[in-house]
Formats: C-alpha cells, sequence, structure tokens
DNA sequence: TTCATTAATTATCTTTTGTTAACGTCTTCT
DNA sequence: AGAAGACGTTAACAAAAGATAATTAATGAA
C-alpha cells in the first residue's frame, strides 16, 4: 500500500488532488522487485523510466576519472528516481542506479506519463510542483557546497535525513558531501569529540 | 537590440518559436539601467520580478554564518535572473543581486509573465525547457563539487566560461567555487608552473 | 557458528586549504 | 597628481583533507 498522505507532503501535491487522480498515474505504471545490489538503471542506458520507490533504499552513482565509483544521490520510499540524462537531456545516461536494500517500485515510461498528466488537469497543474521541488534541492545542495565547511554540510545531513543515516554507508554519505569517507571518519570524531 | 538567435541558442527555443512570439514578452516588461555597484535584488524583498538583462553582469550573492558576502552565481547577457526563493518557493529573498558592470534590464511580474506563457502556447510549450535548463545547469555544478577536485572545478569554469573569467573578479569565482581566494591565487600558480 | 568480506576507524605522511597579514599593483575619487 | 581603497599575490602557520595501509568491527554467506 503507499503513503499517499507522505507522497502528498513530499511533492507539496495540491489539496484537490485525489487518491483517484494519483491513481490513474499507478494503473498505467508496472511493478518490478528488485533484490539488494540490482541496477535500476545503468550508463548508457536510454530506456525512459520514471521510478517510484515503494518500498526500500537506492543510490546514484557515477565513475569519475579514476574509474572510482562516486554516489551522487539517495533515494528511499515515496520518492521518484530517473535518470536525468535520459529524461531532461535526451542522451544515454551516465548515472547508474543500484539498489542497496529489497527495493519495490512502480515504474512508467516518461513519455507515457507526459500524456497521462497532460489529459488530467489536476496532475498537470501538479507536474510544475514536481520539477519545482527537484529544483529547489538541487539548489539547496549548491549552496551547502559553497557556504558551509564540510562538517557543517555533514551536521546539516544528518539533520535533514536522521532516519536515513542509519540505513546506509558512510562511505556512500561521504561521497555526497564531496568528501572521502576517511575524512568523514575524522569529522565524526570531532564532533563528538567537542560534545 | 536584443540578439534574439544568441537568446534561442542558451534556451534552446523551439524553431517554431518566432521573434514576435517573444516580442510579446519585451512588449509586457518594463526596462531599467543600473549603475555598477546597484541592487537588482535585496535580502528580504518579495518583488516577484524576473530580469532579462540585455546588457551588463550581475553576481548573486548570500550572507554566511560569519557575515562574509559570498558569491554564488553571477549572471550577463542575454539570462535571466530572479530569486528562487521569490519566484519557486514564495518566501522572502535569501538572495542579493548585484550589478558588476552598467547593466540594463527587461523586467517583469513572474505572475504577469506566467499568464503570457500560458496564452500563447508557442511560449508555454518553451516554458518547461528554460526550467529544465537551469535545473540542467545545477546538477551539473552539483557534479562539478562531487567529481572534481577544487583545481580541476576551476578547469572546467573557465572552459565553459572563457569569456567571463576576465569580467569578473577573482574573489567571486573563488566564491563560486567553494574555495577561497587566496586558495584560487594559489591554485593558478600550481597550473601555471606545470605548463 | 565460523570463515571470508566489507566497512569504519585509526595511524602516518603528504598535499591542500583556511586564516591572517604583508606587499605591490591597479583603480577610483577628490 | 595624490591619497585612499580594493584586489591579487605571496608568506607563514595551523587546520583539515587526500592517500595509503594497518587494525578493528561488522556483515554475510557457507
Amino acid at each position: 500500500m503507499i503513503d499517499f498522505d507522505k507522497i502528498k507532503m513530499i511533492y507539496k501535491l495540491g489539496q484537490k488532488l485525489t487518491l483517484s487522480d494519483v491513481q490513474v498515474l499507478f494503473k498505467s505504471a508496472k511493478t518490478k522487485s528488485y533484490a539488494s545490489g540490482e541496477h535500476l538503471i545503468i550508463e548508457g542506458e536510454t530506456n525512459r523510466n520514471v521510478f517510484f520507490i515503494r518500498k526500500g533504499l537506492v543510490r546514484a552513482y557515477k565513475i569519475n576519472e579514476k574509474g572510482d565509483e562516486i554516489t551522487t544521490l539517495i533515494r528511499w520510499e515515496n520518492k521518484i528516481i530517473a535518470s536525468p540524462d535520459i529524461i531532461l537531456f535526451d542522451e544515454p545516461s551516465q548515472l547508474y542506479v543500484e539498489t542497496l536494500e529489497h527495493t519495490d517500485v512502480f515504474y512508467i515510461d516518461y513519455d507515457v506519463l507526459q500524456k497521462i498528466i497532460s489529459s488530467n488537469h489536476k496532475l498537470e497543474s501538479n507536474r510544475k510542483f514536481i520539477l519545482q521541488n527537484v529544483l529547489k534541492e538541487a539548489l539547496k545542495r549548491i549552496d551547502s557546497f559553497v557556504l558551509l565547511t564540510p562538517a557543517e554540510r555533514y551536521l546539516a545531513f544528518i539533520k535533514e535525513n536522521p532516519d536515513i543515516v542509519n540505513r546506509v554507508q558512510d562511505k556512500y554519505i561521504a561521497n555526497i558531501l564531496g568528501i572521502t569517507p576517511v575524512s568523514l571518519s575524522r569529522i565524526r570524531k570531532r564532533i563528538a569529540s567537542k560534545k
């Protein structure tokens, strides 16, 4: 079962939007389950899927020049994940998306999704809001890199994602913060000793 | 005069969009000129203006905890600038926008802009594209913080903005890269000595 | 439960960054 | 032209981060 109230909260869907409006979408979506460690999206792929995470947790990562996997994002229940390269820019995905837990998703082709949204006025007026939400998150993250130190960035991260910190490995969080896992370990030690 | 071809390029406006379509917008917009050092937007403001820079150059900045101005963005000819806080999130602006050169702008109220766009189908279909472009830029910048070192970030910046580097002070570029001006100076020295 | 892996911590060393201040250079204003 | 201020560079030092490796802790599979 989907937690509709939580979805409403996350995507700030208008109050006018009812469960039945959203169910139009879910009816056209397919379901799939992934074991931990499987990939929803791999590099080079062009499948225009948008995934809605019903249960579970995934990480998005890229390969840097040195060949290391760098995690750029984690997403979990009631959140959407897709490759911006494919969806927004019509290019093969640079992104990998891998499950870190057993994960159940709805998925739907982006173009089909667009058509359904266009045909339902209530959904249409909320489409913009979802895109804006993604943008808001991105701008906030840029600010965190420009305005905060790594330690402050870490504290802000655990403050905003207290429930997630214990579900993902530190090395992924370090990547997201733009530092090495070793450095994150030291930051944690410093913070602990100051208390 | 506006360089329509450049605007088309920057915002990837569909070829179907003609100058007259865009002129609908410019007719409803007001013009204003600013001397260097004046503010288009200040913190706390709620005026829902969207600025189109006809000529000149501006920087956006925020004040950090220590009270320092931290430049987060620079924008110049044929680009749009607005406060995301006001436009997207309906909150007072956290952002200041200050001109670094004599700057001529068109400006228009965001809500009026939305209405005009809604009434013109061609504009409507391009609205999404502009928002996506902003998002693309933001995501790219996040990647640069996660995947690149400060030195690599600087090289990428001057590669993508060769014409701008000589128009703005290094201290602003340093802020944008998330480092101090002193550190940027050292990075430049290191790069120069390796050639 | 045990063994093999993987993750996190700690240590060591090198490199880079932040901070503060001094210096020369270039603007800008009167 | 001269003075004041701002900017970039450089220096010196302390703090933090990257890299690598060793150690400990946790995890997972047989």
